[in-house]
DNA sequence: CTCTCCCGCCACCCG
DNA sequence: CGGGTGGCGGGAGAG
């Protein structure tokens, strides 16, 4: 059946239930005529609705016979119906059909992930509650989008997919498994293609390259729009505009275009496609106005573009005249394309503020480094070469790389190496690298680091021409100013405005809860980048990301946050590092949009130097990241099933449930576990409990009391960053309810017996806890400079969701240590959130865990667990315990 | 209200 | 000529 495959394709990355729906009735609709009818025959047609029916018609077809099934169907999906009218279906519905369509909503739920989604899974216990689900149920316009929809399709495909696999893409078939009309697949692949992602090989046919060519796709960009002179243009455009906004803002867009330029734009070649014709008609299509695009932001020295600017340019250079219509269609052709680079990750939403208000804009947050020579990136003082680091690490590392990628590329990764390279190479500078482990930023924070790296001057840029790139410099404090501060971004470059708002927090803390805020721990590992992932994904996802296994320790009271061991040092943040959320300083706007938007946050992949260290310790890991490599991204595929099913819903996108799936983590986990058991002691696996701020939706942070000492001295690697080992929770349930936790590297403390066989997620079945308690392991930030071994971490697992604490060091055990000078500036670990537009409560969590349940029925479970979950209340001494037993569970 | 951008009509083009 | 592509802009959701 195709629901079967769907519901394969879906738990990959799988379009809302509607989407299904969408699909075969959009597609019908549009292409199937006798398909409308059946929409139109059964209620009063609502733009909205035909999606749903067609859904149904999709699925239905064999069932068309069972006429009333559809109605139930119909009413069901469709959300607009009144509930009344619904349940009233509903309960006429034949239980079976009822099944059915939970079965259904099971299975998509997992890209889907919208809250929504998750709620109707639970409704299988309430089937009161179906007519509330069902209006959750319908797709919202979010759900939707173009973005959501491009990282679905990415999610299919490996970033770096083996050059041995060919992969082919059907439009027909990804436009049926995600669930919409071909028309926005031809919007994504246009996209795509033009950035050498994807090519084009026949009808309906495109094949897959994934990312390997991009570096030297956006060199080429970069060259091209140089020879264009966009920079200039851009520079013309925008002080025009602010003239004019003086003056007029109506027309200054014709007059933004300089003249002169016109030429080299009407000369611009087109970048890659050489086949772009000269047809007008092509010049303006999708193609080539996302290599413009891109083209500018590649120019660009703050490599902040906005879409006022992108589209005069690109009319001018149409030659169309700027009439006000014409720039509104570009825009929204701007929008489309802006879009998939976001799901690429290459660029991330910001809005620039001017005298008259804000403006939407984009900043470039991909690789940016390719710069003059392709070698250059290779002969670039990084020890490693994103290239070359592939070659030697192999497998392993590819796939953390794959995962990466999905953020950054490697480029990127280069740049951000070289960032902290300088860093590091500051005498000054806190953090170091760590030896044997390189650290690779991603995204987002290379973007940062790089551009408070490269200095102050874009910055003043924008400033004279008054824009401000709003979501990097929301702090004010936060950006570059303050030498500790830049060290720590460039160590972990990570949202500017999740770190600013973690460093407030965390300083506050102290003075509540007694910590030092230099000691406290920093938090500064959360950026969310919000608007770069898939909002589905982020809303869903309750992340929680525990440190390695071994730590697992939870201070005896999670929830008071004290933590035992995290008194360590002046900052620690003293004994009960417990710090509330009300403290920190709401966010800007912005900034929550961002964190709403965004999961990707950054990513740091840590990355063992010596590949043969990476080698050993990936050995094991490796048979299986290499499967999941290719897949990459999404890792949807296989592996990361399961720990897609753990991650579940928390993970919309495929990143994190990549990441979970990660089978190193498990490994790593299951080490610590053991490790735990033996050391219970207080000391290692305490966690500091962190009251979430307002921005986290009351998700609590624990950080490990006890990182790995060696953390704070790996000197190392051009990336002083360190990553945090956390475990977010939704406040409310720590004690309850499983968590999740990231994949962590073998604690350093700990001695970590040999790793044990991946397992994708590992879930915990806490006897404190109950059955109920699930830790799920996601692969670990972590790395032990110690520890050769590298953890590979997984870097999917970091997408959004990973948290990287780069400054911070723990040193032993004890928490988190404000020793560290450098850090005691910056005592906040920033923490990334994904934030979802829904608040992630623990129900949310506990969807989550249904999703996975429904994945991976054996690791996670039983549904009972809920239950117990919410019935569990746990004492912070439970915590521990819980921590331990969780280990025993894992064994 | 503005910002976004989904949706799908229908023109363009290719085989 | 039919069907794949994809430009285009109305209009509505979201903020």
């Amino acid at each position: 059946m195709e629901v079967n495959c769907l519901t394969l394709k879906d738990l990959i990355s799988r379009p809302p239930r509607l989407d299904f729906a969408t699909e075969d009735g959009e597609n019908a609709q549009k292409e199937n005529i006798f398909v409308d009818l059946s929409r139109m025959a059964p209620k009063t047609p609502i733009k909205n609705e035909p999606i749903d029916l067609s859904k149904q018609k999709i699925f239905t077809p064999e069932r068309n016979p069972i006429t009333p099934v559809k109605l139930v169907d119909r009413q069901q999906v469709e959300p607009w119906t009144p509930t009344a009218n619904l349940k009233i279906l509903i309960s006429a519905a034949s239980p079976d059909i009822r099944d059915r369509e939970k079965k259904k909503e099971l299975f998509r739920p997992i890209e889907n992930k919208d809250d929504v989604f998750t709620d109707s899974l639970q409704l299988d216990a309430v089937d009161d509650s179906a007519v509330d689900e069902f209006e959750k149920q319908r797709p919202s316009r979010k759900q939707k989008s173009l973005g959501l929809l491009c990282q679905k399709f990415l999610a299919r495909y490996p970033s770096y997919p083996l050059s041995t696999e060919k992969t082919t893409i059907s439009l027909d078939e990804v436009a049926v498994s995600l669930g919409v009309e071909r028309r926005r697949i031809y919007d994504i692949v246009n996209v795509l293609e033009s950035l050498h992602l994807v090519s084009r090989v026949a009808k309906n046919q495109y094949s897959w390259h994934g990312r390997h060519s991009l570096p030297k796709t956006l060199r080429n960009l970069q060259r091209l729009g140089e020879k264009q002179k966009y920079e200039e243009q851009m520079a013309h455009l925008q002080q025009k505009e602010l003239n004019l906004i003086d003056h007029k803002v109506g027309e200054r867009r014709r007059d933004g275009c300089p003249d002169s330029q016109d030429p080299q734009l009407l000369d611009f070649p087109e970048p890659d496609c050489p086949s772009s014709s000269a047809n007008s008609r092509k010049d303006k299509s999708l193609k080539i106005m996302s290599q413009k695009f891109v083209m500018l932001f590649l120019v660009s020295k703050t490599k902040i573009v906005t879409l006022d600017v992108a589209a005069k340019i690109l009319i001018e250079e149409s030659q169309d005249m700027p009439d006000h219509s014409k720039f509104k269609t570009k825009v929204r052709r701007l929008y489309d394309i802006a879009n998939v680079l976001t799901s690429l990750m290459l660029i991330k939403k910001v809005h620039v503020t001017e005298d008259r208000g804000r403006k939407p804009a984009f900043k470039w947050i991909g690789p940016v480094d390719f710069s003059s020579t392709d070698d250059d990136l290779v002969d670039v003082s990084t020890p490693v070469l994103p290239e070359l680091k592939k070659e030697i690490y192999g497998h392993v590392q590819f796939c953390a790389k794959q995962k990466l990628a999905r953020h950054s590329s490697f480029n990127s990764e280069q740049a951000s190496e070289r960032t902290q390279r300088k860093v590091n190479s500051e005498p000054s500078s806190p953090y170091r690298q760590k030896q044997g482990v390189y650290s690779l930023e991603i995204g987002s924070l290379a973007a940062v680091s790089r551009q408070k790296m490269e200095d102050n001057s874009e910055t003043v840029a924008f400033a004279s021409q008054n824009m401000m790139p709003l979501p990097s410099s929301l702090d004010p404090a936060a950006p570059l100013p303050s030498p500790s501060v830049d060290s720590e971004y460039r160590v972990s470059p990570l949202c500017h405005q999740v770190l600013s708002a973690a460093q407030t927090d965390l300083k506050a803390l102290p003075a509540q809860n007694g910590l030092n805020g230099q000691g406290g721990v920093s938090l500064a590992s959360m950026a969310l980048d919000v608007e770069h992932q898939p909002q589905a994904l982020a809303a869903a996802q309750p992340l929680l990301y525990v440190p390695p296994a071994p730590l697992f320790m939870l201070c005896g009271g999670l929830q008071e946050g004290l933590s035992p061991g995290s008194g360590s040092g002046s900052g620690s943040v003293g004994g009960g590092s417990k710090v509330t959320a009300a403290e920190q300083p709401p966010m800007p706007s912005a900034t929550k949009r961002q964190c709403r938007d965004h999961e990707d946050g950054p990513l740091s992949l840590v990355m063992p130097k010596k590949p043969s260290d990476s080698a050993d310790i990936a050995s094991p890991k490796t048979s299986e990241n290499r499967a999941s490599a290719p897949h990459e991204d999404t890792h949807m595929n296989g592996q990361l099933s399961a720990a897609k099913a753990v991650s579940g819903k928390a993970t919309t996108n495929g990143f994190v449930s990549s990441e979970w799936g990660n089978p190193c983590s498990n490994t790593e986990i299951e080490k610590p576990s053991e490790e735990n058991e033996s050391t219970k002691g207080p000391s290692p696996l305490q966690y500091l409990y962190v009251q979430p701020p307002a921005g986290l939706n009351g998700l609590s942070v624990l950080l490990p009391s006890s990182q790995s000492p060696h953390a704070v001295g790996l000197p190392v690697g051009p990336l002083p960053s360190l990553s945090i080992q956390y475990m977010v929770l939704p406040s409310p349930t720590l004690s309850g309810f499983p968590v999740l936790c990231s994949p962590t590297m073998p604690g350093p403390v700990s001695s970590a017996p040999s790793p044990l066989p991946n397992v994708g997620p590992v879930n915990f079945g806490l006897p404190g806890l109950g059955s109920t308690a699930h830790l799920l392991i996601g692969p670990a930030a972590m790395v032990n400079p110690k520890s050769s071994t590298l953890p590979s971490t997984d870097p999917q697992l970091q997408g959004p969701c990973s948290l990287h604490l780069s400054p911070v060091m723990s040193r032993s055990h004890g928490s988190i240590q404000p020793g560290s000078p450098a850090y005691g500036s910056l005592p906040a670990a920033t923490v990334k959130l994904q934030q979802s537009p829904v608040p992630v409560t623990p129900k949310s969590i506990r969807c989550t865990h249904q999703e996975m349940f429904f994945k991976t029925p054996g690791s996670l479970g039983d549904p009972v667990l809920r239950r117990k979950e919410r019935n569990q209340s746990r004492s912070s001494s439970s915590a521990q315990r819980r921590l331990e037993i969780s280990s025993g569970g894992t064994d």
